[in-house]
DNA sequence: AATGAATGAGTCTTCATTCAT
DNA sequence: TATGAATGAAGACTCATTCAT
């Protein structure tokens, strides 16, 4: 796991040059610590020890202990999304994926990828967001208007192309993303035992059947 | 909200009378506290002050903050579960649903009641789980091999009927939990402009549809 | 040892009729509690669930913790001091012991046995002794006054006869106290491995040598 | 009082130079309270007010109450040993302390000088010593191993060369320190009205003749 | 006489944050 | 930029004591 996020913290560092190194080092510990006792739970104390920094290093590049959590999770909101908000999307879509299923597939594969990159980070959003309305701000902001309205035009497209059934798009929407989600939760929860193909197979072959097109 | 919660604590006292006014006035308090801003960032001096009771007297009944979190959801869990538990669960089956589609929407109402009464607990409980171990034994105790066991048989009774697809059973479940949870989930989240009947509709139409059985 | 504490606290019970059968309960825990953890680390809700007891019945027989300390402590100091304030002493001093070796023997005798029987109190009070002015009040008025004019009695009683050293009557007793409590400290402190007898023996010896009179 | 103590302290400062001045004040603090109330009975909150220190400043620098303790009589448990564990003891006694006398009489200078210094850690570490087993494994572990080591050797020396009684060198140890203690609980207790050069002249001929060897 | 629920002041300890160096 | 000592408010928890039953 440390592993996966390393690469997060290192896209980070290569990209954002303004980041001293003892703040990388912040940014790496407080990820860790975040993910498993909770933002709460954990005190800026350890944060600062695992970091091998001082105390006061931390509230030098961070005013609260908010603000660290917020720069930890805030970008990786960002480029959840990128992907989506691309403004050339349509394009992308005619092109590449004649059929839904392809588009359900890709995207699977995307997020995934993005999955075991930013599984940390991920987490604690999930966990925080129920007590921090500035991240269901943002998220709002972000996905409720950008991406839902992308994949609203996503849907449509396919809805036209008779390929899937006419229910409302955001019921469309809800009903993969469940099972998308679903998915990777339990995999997430039982970790091995898992096969992913398999699993994968099934999975797009009951939303294909479950969106069919009424004939 | 305030309201729907009463139902949970008003059968606690109702049916545990070894409980004192002023316990259950914190049982209340804290339930309101623990779901709003979680169990670590609320205060038992918080608690105290809105149960309209001495702090120490929180301790006089929950030996630790942690054993006031767990007296509120234990009971919870035991009780989501008790109706897939039933002895005669397999009898009712046989007679009372023919139909897998009479299965899932019974169960859908039955869990959606069950939600509307114990809201708190259960926004608890999610917020929860990933910080307390406990949380998840029980969780995997209970939910992990009992009910999860009696998915299983009933599933597979309607593959043997074959109305529905031949997936492994537990793969059927996850599909159909997720795409129940989703739907809790988002209604919670959205609140109002929510079109109960018609979103239920469509939701059972997408899972008969995506597990029927290939002929 | 609870054995040993048992007939202090039975002859308690058995004088004084007025205690109730929870209050001596009271009296058996607290004095095992005090012994063992001291008076200030001890609370009174320990004590109550040794004593099998609501901790309120504490508090209608003591009005405080310290009165319940000094409950302990008190008697055991008066009947520590009886011997040596019984008014025909020097009548049975003069029958009975001709020799200051006999009187010794005599008392070191004694007060092992009454060591034995009042382990854990005397334990308690020499504990306390620093930080209750009370303790130390009633030791002074007892020991300091009483006590100490009998053995002044006594030693000069021997000095007439020659038979020690005519060091200040105070010198000859601190002497003597000091070799017979090391003598229990070291004992109580070793616990077994411990050849009384002869260690007697040798003490009595040394005392004897060391105030012995100049010729 | 104050003042002796004062000696104990301003030789922590200019040794050990990694004390704060805040810490200092805390270690002063902390001695004249547990000296006067016992550890148990003494609240970090006093010790800040007394150390004119925030309380959260006592815990950055001892975790807890007890560690705190154990750095005021720690140390001085080994410096009270340091003189009976140099090396060339044994060289030093033949030339210096031609008869036991001399020696006795030089140890219990020595010694005075020590409590004089150090009287409240030495006061603390007596009272304390029943309730933390720390302090006795501390005692246990110097004293029991090194020191009575060290003074069998001497006493045995004394033995060899005629000079005191055959007695097991334990029991000789016994009824030197046991009389030596009493003087300095009797003379810390007294108080004023004592004659100390005559008090020590009359414990020494006690000694002497008590142990001398019979002929 | 006995209970045990309730109290609120007090305990030790932790925390996020500040600031002089 | 980085430190780490210092803070004081707040945290969870304990305590001796009271009081209605």
């Amino acid at each position: 796991m440390t592993e996966q996020n390393k690469h997060l913290l290192e896209e980070m560092l290569q990209e954002d040059e303004s980041l001293t190194e003892k703040q990388k080092q912040i940014l790496v510990a407080a990820t860790e610590m975040f993910a498993e006792k909770g933002f709460a739970a954990t005190s800026t104390n350890e944060i600062a020890k695992k970091a091998g920094v001082a105390e006061g290093t931390i509230f030098r590049h961070y005013k609260t202990k908010k603000e660290l959590l917020l720069s930890i999770v805030t970008p990786m909101m960002v480029k959840m999304l990128a992907p989506f908000i691309i403004k050339d999307l349509n394009k992308v879509l005619d092109k590449e994926f004649e059929h839904f299923e392809d588009f359900l597939r890709a995207m699977i594969k995307n997020r995934q990828e993005f999955l075991e990159k930013n599984l940390k980070v991920v987490q604690i959003f999930l966990q925080e967001i129920p007590f921090h309305y500035e991240l269901r701000e943002q998220f709002i902001e972000h996905v409720g208007k950008k991406v839902l309205g992308r994949f609203t035009q996503i849907v449509e497209h396919y809805q036209i192309k008779g390929q899937i059934t006419n229910m409302p798009p955001t019921t469309v929407i809800r009903l993969t993303a469940s099972t998308i989600m679903g998915y990777f939760v339990t995999k997430h929860v039982i970790g091995a035992n898992w096969n992913d193909v398999e699993e994968i197979n099934q999975m797009i072959t009951f939303l294909m059947k479950g969106l069919t097109a009424e004939n």
